[in-house]
DNA sequence: ATTTTGCACTCTATAGAGGACAGTGCTAAA
DNA sequence: TTTAGCACTGTCCTCTATAGAGTGCAAAAT
C-alpha cells in the first residue's frame, strides 16, 4: 500500500487542488466532482487529470467518496491538514471587531460579562458558543459574615478570591443576636482572612483541639460555626462553570439533521461532562485549539468541530472559550472570531483588577 | 349551521365514543377511523353508525380530519372537552410518589431543591419540565455589608427577603478600610434593615437632602455608598426565575418533528419571555391549569400542551411549575404528577421556615 | 512521462404509474 | 335509528424508467 500517512509527499499542485476542493465543499456542502473542481480551481487542468489527483488524495486518506458516482468530501484528516497548513485566516472587518468590543466592555459586571461573551460568540458565528469559567486553583477567603435569619438559622456569606460570593444557610443550636454574630465575624475574619480555604479548614481543627484546654465560650461557638459553614462547602458546583448559548443554531445544520444525533449532542450540552473534559484539554494546550470531528474522541461530536481559545488576564490563563459547529464550517471566519473574543475577554477581565 | 359550540347537547353515546377516540389517538398518534373505533369502543355499534356520530362531532368542532380518507383526530377544543369533563385521572402508584418525595426532601438546599423539582418533572414525565421561581412582591432589606476589594472597589452584599443574597461591585472615590466599611454597614443596617427596598431608596434621597444642612462626613459617604449600591440594583434578573429541564425529551416527539417548529420552541425556551407570560397567567388562576395547543395564544406552542400547578407554602402562592409536551400527551398520567410535585415542593418549602 | 479524450459503467435522485389500503359520505334497506 | 352496500377519494408504497453526475480506465495526444 502506498498510503503513507505523510502528506508532505504530496505535490504542490495536489495540495492546491485539495485546498480548492475543501473550500468548495465548505461553501456548498455537496460532494465535489472533478468537473466542478476543474473549473473552480482555475488551473487549466482537465477533469481527467483532476480525477487522478483526487484518487491519490483519497489514497492518502484526505478525501472520501460517499459512493461511486458522487464527488469527494474531506475526511477528518483532510480537515486537519486544511486547517493546519492550508488555511489562510480572514482579517476581521472592523465593524465586527467593534461589535465584539462593545459587547465585552470592561465596565460590565463579571457574571454578565461571561454570559455576554458566550452569547456573542454564538451570535456572530451562528453556531453554538461556550465559555468555561475560571476555576480558581486556590480559594482565598477574604471575608466571612453572618446574618441572623429567623429562628436558629444563620446565613453565612463567604467572599472568596476577591470577587466570588458564596452563601449558605446553617442551623444553629441557639438563636444568635446580630451583635453576637458580628463579634463572631470579626473574630473569624481576623483569624482567617487572606488564607486559603483548605488551610482554614485545617486551622479550624487545630483550634477545636486547643479548645479542650482553655474554655472560652464565645470563641468556641465562633469556631464551631465556621466549621459548619465551611463543612457544606459547595465551593462552586462543578457543573456551573460552563456557559452555553446558541445551541439552537445547530438545529438547522443539515449534517447533524439525523435528529437522533442532534438529540445526543444537546444532551451532552446539558450534562456538560464531555464538553468540560474537552475544554480542559484545550486549556492546557497553549493558544488556539481545534478539534475536528471524530478526533475529539467523543462520539457525540462526530460531525462537529470545536474551535477553542484560552483567555488570560495578568498573564494567567483563566479559562477557555470557543464555538461548536459542524466540521464543515467556515474556519477562516470562525477562527479569528474566537481568537479575538478570547483576547478581548481577557482584556476586559484584566482591567477589572 | 347546527354547529352550536355547546357540547352539552351531545348525547352520552357521542361523548363516550369521543372519549374512546381521544384515548385511542393519544395512545396511537394516528387518526382514528370508524372501523377501529367500532371495535375499540365495544359498544356494539357498526362502523356506519360511528361514522354518523363522528360527522356530528366534527360539526361541533371537536374532531378534525387531516384529509378525506384518514380517520379523525381531536381538535384543541376537543382536547379541552376531554380534559375538562371526560378525563378520569390516574392514581399515582406509591413508588412514584416515593420517588418524588425523595427527590424533594426538605433538607436539601433551596436552589438545588428547585432545580431538582424541574429535572424530576421532566424525568418522570419524559417531557420538558419547568419551574418558575418565587418572585417576591416586596424586597425587604435584611442586611447590607461592604467588603473592601483592591483599590477603590467595594463589594456590596445585600441580604433580601430572608434568603436571597445579591452582590455587586461599586467603585468609590477613595479607598476605605475594613473598619470604616464596617461602621458604614452598621450605620446603614440600623437605618434601613427591615424596610422595603423601594422605601429605602426614597429614604436615601431624603437623607441626601438633609445632608445639605448638617454636614457629617462619615454619614454622608455612607448614604452615598448606599445609593450607589442600590442604584444598579438588578433585583434579580427577570430571566433567572425560570428553570427548564429535559427539553431534549421533546426532540423525539413526532408531532413537533418539523424541525423548524422545534427550533422555534427551543428558542422560546431560551428567551423565556413567552413561557414566563404563560406561567404568570397560570399563577393567578387557582389550582391546576392546562393550556392546550393554539389556545395558549403563542404560536410556538402550537402543537403543545402545558400542564401547570402553582405551589404554595404558608398558604401563600409562591410560584408555578409544570410540564410542556405535545397536545397528544397522557393527561391522565401527567396531571397527577404535576399536581403532587407542586404539593410536595410546597411542603418542602414550608418546612424551611 | 504527463495530460487529455473517449467511453462504458455505476450510483443517485426524481418523477410517474399503479395498486393496496384506509376511510369517508351517501343512499337505500332493515 | 341503525346498518349494509357501494362508489369515491386521498395517501402511501412499490416499481420502473430516465436523467444526471461522476467515476475509472484505456488509448491517444502533447
Amino acid at each position: 500500500m502506498a498510503s503513507t500517512t505523510d502528506s508532505s509527499q504530496l505535490s504542490d499542485r495536489s495540495l492546491q487542488l485539495f485546498k480548492a476542493l475543501v473550500e468548495h465543499f465548505i461553501e456548498d456542502g455537496t460532494p465535489v466532482g472533478s468537473r466542478t473542481l476543474s473549473k473552480d480551481s482555475n488551473m487549466g487542468l482537465s477533469p481527467a487529470t483532476i480525477r487522478n489527483v483526487m484518487a491519490d488524495l483519497e489514497d492518502v486518506g484526505l478525501l472520501h467518496s460517499p459512493h461511486t458516482s458522487a464527488g469527494r468530501i474531506p475526511t477528518a484528516k483532510g480537515y486537519r491538514l486544511f486547517v493546519d497548513s492550508l488555511l489562510r485566516v480572514n482579517d476581521l472587518n472592523s465593524s465586527q471587531v467593534e461589535k465584539i468590543a462593545r459587547e465585552l466592555a470592561p465596565e460590565s459586571e463579571y457574571s454578565s460579562l461571561m454570559l455576554r461573551a458566550s452569547s456573542m460568540l454564538s451570535d456572530v458565528t451562528q453556531l453554538a458558543g461556550v465559555v468555561m469559567l475560571p476555576r480558581p486553583k486556590q480559594s482565598i477567603l477574604q471575608h466571612i459574615e453572618f446574618v441572623a435569619l429567623s429562628s436558629n438559622r444563620v446565613l453565612v456569606i463567604l467572599v472568596v478570591n476577591d470577587r466570588e460570593v458564596q452563601n449558605r444557610i446553617i442551623n444553629t443550636d441557639k438563636t444568635y443576636s446580630t451583635s453576637e454574630l458580628q463579634k463572631i465575624s470579626n473574630y473569624l475574619n481576623e483569624l482567617f482572612a487572606g488564607k486559603d480555604l483548605t488551610q482554614v479548614r485545617k486551622s479550624i481543627l487545630d483550634e477545636l483541639e486547643k479548645m479542650k484546654e482553655k474554655v472560652n465560650q464565645s470563641m468556641q461557638s465562633a469556631i464551631e460555626m465556621a466549621q459548619q459553614a465551611l463543612d457544606s462547602d459547595t465551593t462552586k458546583d462543578k457543573n456551573d462553570d460552563l456557559l452555553f448559548s446558541g445551541q439552537t443554531n445547530l438545529m438547522d445544520v443539515a449534517e447533524l439533521g439525523a435528529a437522533d444525533k442532534l438529540k445526543k449532542l444537546f444532551e451532552s450540552f446539558n450534562q456538560k461532562r464531555d464538553i468540560l473534559h474537552l475544554l480542559e484539554q484545550a486549556i492546557n494546550a497553549n493558544g488556539m485549539q481545534i478539534f475536528i470531528g471524530e478526533e475529539s474522541g467523543y462520539d457525540v461530536l462526530d460531525k462537529c468541530s470545536v474551535v477553542t481559545s484560552p483567555y488570560e488576564a495578568d498573564g494567567q490563563i483563566l479559562g477557555v472559550l470557543g464555538v461548536i459547529g459542524p466540521t464543515r464550517m467556515h474556519y477562516e471566519r470562525i477562527i479569528p472570531i474566537v481568537d479575538i473574543t478570547a483576547k478581548m475577554l481577557g482584556a476586559a477581565l484584566n482591567s477589572k483588577n
